[in-house]
DNA sequence: ATGAAAGCGCTAACAA
DNA sequence: TTGTTAGCGCTTTCAT
């Protein structure tokens, strides 16, 4: 393995740096009140000047400035927290974070509280458990924040945003709007109805489902979307096949489905299930979209490099997550009293779908 | 939009509890003095029935637990963290939280983290520029946190490292060895060294390489394990493509290696970028494996699924950041003095690979 | 503009 | 086992 050359030192200059920021104590990190008497000012005027809230002249803050430095002060965190009240951070709380809707919100949320000085502390809920969700809360609320966002996508997300204790400012975030409760969504329905209804309209007799894990009984808004558009269209409603967040699975799946020539349509809940359905379609020998269409959901990055490039919802969850934090804020600050933000995703044709192979029973409208 | 039925009292809910919780006070949160006067105990005690620390009598025990749940009181992390000097949350650094390795790393990093009650707080450097990289910094210590996993994996991830304060626990994560700092890698050049010459023992005259932006001037561990794989063969050294993390401009790259027939193989820095140069190569005429081998890093989850399957090397990311944890948390107890934790990745054959078209001019020793 | 005094809500020593 | 006494290192009144 190949070793950095210029870093042969590094552990050297390290005791160095510290020996020096070590001046007359000995190693107890400073405080703002060694600054002060470096300074020659009170604390308070030293608060005063990092914090820059309060006018001080320009002398006592110069050297307040420069003993700042020369002791390496860094304020403590968790003195600031307990004497402001005002935390720093907020929390994510998440059922997964590799995901890739999930990833991109988090990213979102992330990008919008960094702008605004805040860190934000991932805890994930593996589990719907009660033992599994109530060790993440408890793990959420031994951390200094200001509030949490609770990514609502599935059901360790539901458990956790119910268990939250009322006096935690909290968003959650979803495809699905439920009242009560300060949420940003992706009207996420109305997005799989249009889709759903443009397979439809293609002249396929119906369209199945593949389903993501839901985080509801009913079906998450996906699953609503495609049936409302079903069910407007007159066309019949197949069972959804077995949901699963794997594209392995989903191979299988589509390996299965090559056997059902009356399947000419499948929507798939995300493109990574779409990519595992055409793929095992393709082992079976069935094309797309030539035998079958396949559509997914949310736009992966690599939905548009597929073989086809697979039509798909683009789902901004950046933005969601943006959201999700604007509204926390408005809640932590006490600044706005907005309790909802919703988004309609884009539908984004591309190359796997076409008519069906041949003109099905009842075409569409 | 469709909305969740059962939701609609949340909010009258909400306030009930928040009424119940109030008890005797107005609004400002129960504190500990609070549940100690309702139990008829005193504050420590209350301490250490709710830290599990020292004994306290069952029957004090008790009527504390029903005091602390009458309250609804929860411990302030701040005042915690302030008097016992020991926050429970440490911070990641990293330069992404998308990309698969990124991803895939910082979950491996919060679950091992949360398996010890500590939370992980991200912060994102976007860029290497000075300014960008202090602001990150800045919020990293305005956190109460016990120490900071840096991902050394793109320049931001590696100015950061060297800008941390030295009293700061931390571990870098991150393909390439370097003394002096705490560190989790993969042995990625040994890897890429490995799946190179693989190449060139099937016969391809050299393989020509599609390089993820480097962390270093030299290009990262698999740019190294590449030259090196060539140089051991006697292999020409062609000059590395375009770096770049986009699939997209890996795609441009692949139609325009389509024209020059004497590539036959190529090793791209990561799975992404073999996608997109399959997909390339695939736009202007020319299969993979047929005519052009291609080979990916990381084992990304859909490089199985792709067409054809993609020959790759398994990142255990997820295990460099559990190991990295478990460094950190060596250094942070000073239970450990361990500083250096290697994993050499796996090679996995699949479909992208095969001889060269033609026997090559100096086929393989 | 600046300093003195008073906490913020908890844990750590210590004594009993 | 329990309570008393001191802080932890800041920010916030409140004077001046």
């Amino acid at each position: 393995m190949d070793v950095e050359r210029d870093s042969d030192m590094d552990s050297e200059r390290d005791s160095r740096r510290r020996a020096a920021a070590g001046t007359a104590e000995v190693k107890r990190p400073a405080t703002m009140a060694d600054v002060a008497k470096l300074a020659g000012v009170s604390v308070p005027t030293v608060s005063r000047v990092l914090s820059g809230a309060a006018r001080v002249s320009p002398l006592k803050r110069e050297r307040v400035e420069a003993a700042v430095s020369a002791l390496g002060f860094r304020p403590s965190a968790a003195a600031r927290i307990l004497a402001s009240r005002r935390p720093k951070a907020i929390a994510v709380v998440a059922g997964d974070t590799s995901k890739y809707g999930y990833a991109e919100t988090i990213r979102g949320v992330e990008a919008a509280a960094r702008a605004e000085g805040f860190a934000v502390a991932i805890i994930v809920v593996e589990s719907p458990d009660e033992e599994e969700v109530g060790r993440a809360l408890r793990l959420v609320l031994t951390q200094a924040i200001a509030g949490a966002v609770v990514l609502k996508f599935d059901p360790p997300g539901v458990r956790a945003l119910r268990r939250m204790p009322p006096d935690l400012p909290v968003v959650a975030l979803s495809g699905v709007r439920q009242t009560g409760v300060r949420q940003a969504v992706l009207d996420e329905a109305g997005a799989a109805e249009e889709l759903v209804s443009h397979l439809l309209r293609l002249g396929h007799a119906t369209v199945h489902h593949l389903p993501v894990p839901p985080s509801r009984r009913e079906g998450d808004g996906r699953t609503t979307g495609w049936r409302r558009a079903l069910r407007a269209a007159g066309a019949p409603v197949p069972p959804p096949l077995a949901a699963t967040w794997s594209p392995h699975a989903a191979r299988e799946t589509g390996r299965e489905l090559a056997a059902e020539t009356d399947v000419t349509a499948v929507f798939c809940g995300n493109d990574e299930l779409a990519m595992g359905v055409i793929r095992g379609l393709a082992d079976a020998g069935r094309r797309t979209p030539e035998d079958v269409s396949v559509v997914g959901f949310d736009d992966h990055p690599l939905a548009a490099l597929w073989t086809p490039a697979i039509t798909t919802v683009r789902q901004d969850f950046f933005g969601l997550g943006e959201r999700g934090f604007a509204l926390l804020m408005g809640a932590v600050n006490a600044t706005s009293n907005r309790r909802f933000s919703s988004e309609r995703p884009e539908v984004v044709m591309r190359e796997s779908t076409a008519p069906p192979p041949r003109p099905a029973p009842r075409a569409g409208h």
